[in-house]
DNA sequence: CTACGTATTTGCAACCACTACATATTCGTC
DNA sequence: GACGAATATGTAGTGGTTGCAAATACGTAG
């Protein structure tokens, strides 16, 4: 999403991006539910009611502040895989590439602690992955030849786990790749 | 949970009894979320403090009245299997002995379409499944030589996904048991 | 440069889930 | 019947979230 051009662009950006700091900045020296909205909407200079308007997905996703329409780059990444590529090795180079990158640099990462350590927050990002179920299983379904649609079903949601699942694990890359080794193996899909 | 004896113990039965019923009443009634919880105190004929003292889960919490500890149950059921049956399947029975009965009654049930239609209501049915995860990989680590616990952990995450992944499904059972021949497969635990 | 229309921001009041606390009531028991 | 412990109640918050009407700022046509 490219900044809207104009005087009003500009400050529509800065506002959000004042939000997003000022949030990040409270939660990171208190914690999570040690800070009330009303504060960051003081500390970035906006109201409450405006605050709401740039998140509508309320105190948890000021913490997620660029949002991209992931199903769709999912989806993508599987239909233009290269030719050797199959459809769960894309899956699964996708996943990879939104996982935290460095292990030991990531892990002391205060932010992914943060989001690790609170709850809500947790539950918010392993959320931005299943809400690609449906487009997931869409494009399983059209790229492998299955019986039956459940199994697929089935499959996207055990994938779209995965990110959560590796993301308490020391090497994350390797985690995912074993898992999805396994469900390789549990699933043949080939094609 | 055995009722307590005396006058004291059946009047604590009786008003937990008249929260959930007054809940689920007016739930199935309006939707689940345009009922407060002033509402159900005051159909139930108790104090709102009451009503959390006895659900602490809150809102929620009351729709699902009896409560099991079934992270332990999961992982008695594994321990105490029959000679001639392996632990995923032991699995499999135990979830499916806890999965809606007969599809066609239950599909119509309208406490199920609550559930299943109300976010917050499928998220922390989801959530008794998937707050066993540390009890079934214990006991998963325990039962079958593997020689790394990550590919376990991973195992027990999808494993308590798959109550909710068939729970949509028009057959669950027959849904289950493709999801567990499919882990199987992938996992090849046999010990 | 000015005035007007529209997008954005603001403060306010309200709603609701949930909690802390002090007070009252009820049960079991002596 | 009286006393102590468990339980219930009402009140008064806190904090997230929303709706609304008034105010403000931006873009633009004249």
């Amino acid at each position: 999403m490219v900044t809207e051009a104009g005087l009003r662009g500009r400050k529509k950006e800065r506002t959000r991006q004042s939000l997003h700091d000022a949030a990040l900045r409270l939660f990171l020296e208190r914690g999570f539910d040690r800070v009330t909205v009303a504060e960051i909407a003081e500390e970035a200079e906006a109201a409450v009611t405006t605050l709401f308007k740039y998140f509508p997905g309320g105190k948890v996703a000021l913490v997620f502040s660029h949002e991209e329409d992931r199903a769709a780059a999912l989806a993508d990444a599987v239909r233009n895989r290269s030719a050797d590529t199959d459809p769960l090795t894309a899956i699964e180079d996708f996943i990879g590439t939104r996982l935290p990158f460095d292990p030991h640099m990531d892990a002391a990462s205060p932010l992914l602690r943060l989001i690790f350590e609170t709850p809500e927050l947790r539950a918010y990002a392993r959320q931005k992955w299943t809400d690609c179920e449906d487009a997931l299983m869409a494009v399983l379904v059209e790229q492998c030849g299955y019986p039956d649609d459940a199994p697929l079903r089935a499959l996207a949601r055990l994938i779209l786990q995965s990110p959560d699942i590796v993301a308490r694990h020391s090497t994350p890359r390797a985690a995912l790749a074993m898992i999805f080794a396994n469900l390789r193996r549990g699933w043949q899909l080939d094609t």
